[in-house]
DNA sequence: TTTTATAAATGGTCTGACATTATTATTGAT
DNA sequence: ATCAATAATAATGTCAGACCATTTATAAAA
């Protein structure tokens, strides 16, 4: 016989707990970034926990990305900011285990690059350029030695570089993200013909010279022109 | 005197070495989605390692969402499969913790959600317009009702079932990882007019009528238009 | 057969000790 | 006085063992 009708209660854990409360503080500024948290027997005081639960909080914010711990004398746990690093975790993670196919991930790609174009014409800098330039330069040397992992690679920086000169730190995580799976699946064979090697790198300069020029909409153009020739040419293959 | 140039040596620790063990393994497939890991206390023992260091290590793979505990008899960790979930705590910890500014969020999502519309305009079903047109009726319903807070909730739920129709799961999680900043950070008072309301309803029709005709190219203009018209909407008013 | 009490299995927490590591202080030789 | 070796120290890392809390399986009773 039922009198009330509670829905299940989550019981909350110490650790949990812990880690919520000194999450919100770090992520509200509290704490200053590079400063240390109290050490594991302060906390462990102050809260009134056990060493045993203060440390599995620790370890939730340090899988975060949200601390980091030192040992030995003056060791401790610092805050540090989240970076793009625990994104890029996470997808990975996604990518793997929910077996993404690499249509998708190619897709995903295909889909926020040429807007990134566009943002890198309306926000670059001259030093934008330059860099931009360097893996240019990189990936025509590269790409006349024959060394196709060595190629793979500066193209993929080429285009991270173009992601990173749109000065958006979300599309930017996104493509880090993204990029290092696309890497790990990259087809060596597809580049192993000078005439495909060449038609990027012109497709890359057509591409810059809009970026240079500030043309947005020549830039998003563009490069929708040239990730979807790559789509076109993996799936081509069957992969 | 140096004899030995030896760059700073990292320990790995206990708890590392089992989580990065058991992440291979799930994420491999190797333990059936669903099964149990063995007891703490079992792998304690297979492990060699102390039962605090296992748990240690369960807690890591628990923070990736790579397992899910239960207490009492019977109970003990499912693996489970990573979800979009993790990308989106990942995601609102980057926004939060590196203060992106609303402007980046917004400038991330108006660069995904037209390819995302081209993608449900290229690969969606009978169901997914079922489903689009369901939340849009529910728009439009809240529209007259005046309800703003229900109404960003309504029109945020459209604009994710675009990118749902699209069928990439990638897409998919950067933009619910997105909108729940989007939504936190949402200018109730920029939808306070009908006149407003009635133009993203407008805006929303054409759209849908790209994707159920299976024009990819319209419903990325159509989509781009609309997301263009938000920013400059919510950049005008300084926020 | 249904209900109720009991036992068992499992994760959650605590305590206290010792190990490992890195910094700081001390000592001693030059 | 200077510098190198050594010891003390303060922090995290690891361990062992106990007990608590929760859930489920099982046995007993109605």
């Amino acid at each position: 016989m039922k009198i009330l009708d509670i829905p299940s209660i989550s019981v909350p854990k110490a650790a949990d707990v812990l880690a919520d409360l000194l999450r919100e503080k770090i992520l509200d500024g509290k704490i200053q970034e590079g400063s240390d948290l109290p050490n594991e027997r302060e906390l462990s005081e102050q809260s009134g926990l056990s060493r045993t639960s203060v440390r599995e909080a620790l370890r939730i914010l340090e899988g975060e990305g949200l601390i980091a711990k030192r040992v030995g004398r003056n060791g401790g746990s610092a805050v540090v900011r989240p970076t793009s690093a625990t994104i890029e975790r996470s997808v990975g993670m996604f990518i793997r285990g929910q077996g993404i196919r690499l249509d998708a991930v190619l897709e995903a790609r295909a889909a926020i690059e040429p807007p990134s174009a566009r943002f890198a014409a309306m926000h670059r800098t001259d030093e934008d350029i330059f860099e931009l330039e360097r893996c240019h330069k990189k990936l025509i040397e590269v790409s006349n030695q024959g060394d196709l992992t060595a190629y793979v690679k500066a193209n993929l920086e080429w285009h991270i570089q173009v992601v990173r000169a749109s000065h958006n730190e979300l599309l930017m995580a996104f493509i880090s993200a993204i990029s290092q799976s696309v890497y790990l699946a990259s087809d060596l064979e597809g580049f192993n013909s000078e005439l495909v090697r060449n038609a990027v790198i012109a497709a890359h300069q057509k591409v810059m010279d809009a970026i240079i020029l500030k043309d947005g909409d020549a830039a998003a153009r563009r490069m929708g022109r040239h990730v979807g020739a790559y789509i076109i040419n993996v799936k081509s293959r069957g992969s």
